[in-house]
DNA sequence: CCCGACAGTATCTATTTAGATACTATGTAT
DNA sequence: ATACATAGTATCTAAATAGATACTGTCGGG
């Protein structure tokens, strides 16, 4: 999950694999390009995952520079996330991600249901 | 990396995570969208990984039907590789996933090189 | 009879990633 | 004084993934 310098103008498939991979990135990526959103909100749109595990995907796409955090001096805290320019601009790759893995569905309800 | 029935109907960003998970799987599906390929053709577009971790990535990826393998009764062996239909597909997904992959290694550059 | 080419397999280990569980801080409302 | 809300942290364990290394089978050529 490090990116090291070793990788500038190396491949942008390693690179986006690198960023990607994890099993939930994909998913925070497609809720936050749906709207800016606080911890907890984002914790009731992915039910199947522990809050200390979106706190560390999370962090991981925020070093990565995919997301930004702001906090808001306030108590109880209140912590918004959303997509950075770069992250903005993976929405083009959302979108054809949501087509594909529809179509992917449809093959599989082909062969074994 | 296993896909059970209670997938199906299910989010779209959610399935392409799972069957897109794993280091290689991205530029692996990109060298065979060039063209079909044979174990070793492909093993030597990767450096990187070894023959006994490329096998399973290319398991994996046949296994949820994103690959085709085909036999020749042939010694010493030939085994091609090459996209299935839905991996064919994919190649849309490739294609804006290389866009988004330089722009972000752009970025990158700008921070701290 | 031995060697090399090709595409593996079989084990074992290491690394990475995710998850479970319990705990924290603080201002406001009761 | 106590409880609640929010967004965490700290540990520890488990599961998933990747990698290292050594071994296999068979035909043809030398």
């Amino acid at each position: 999950m490090e990116l090291e310098k070793d990788l500038f103008g190396i491949c942008p498939y390693t690179t986006a694999q690198k960023v990607l991979s994890g099993k939930w990135s994909i998913i925070i990526l497609y809720h936050l390009g749906k709207k800016t959103m606080r911890f907890g909100e984002l914790q009731r749109q992915l039910p199947d995952l522990t809050q200390s595990t979106l706190t560390k995907q999370l962090r991981t796409l925020e070093e990565n520079g995919l997301i930004e955090r702001k906090i808001y001096p306030q108590v109880p805290p209140k912590v918004e996330y959303s997509l950075s320019d770069i992250g903005i601009k993976f929405k083009k790759v959302l979108a054809e991600l949501a087509v594909w893995g529809n179509e992917y569905i449809e093959t599989l309800k082909d062969k074994n249901c």
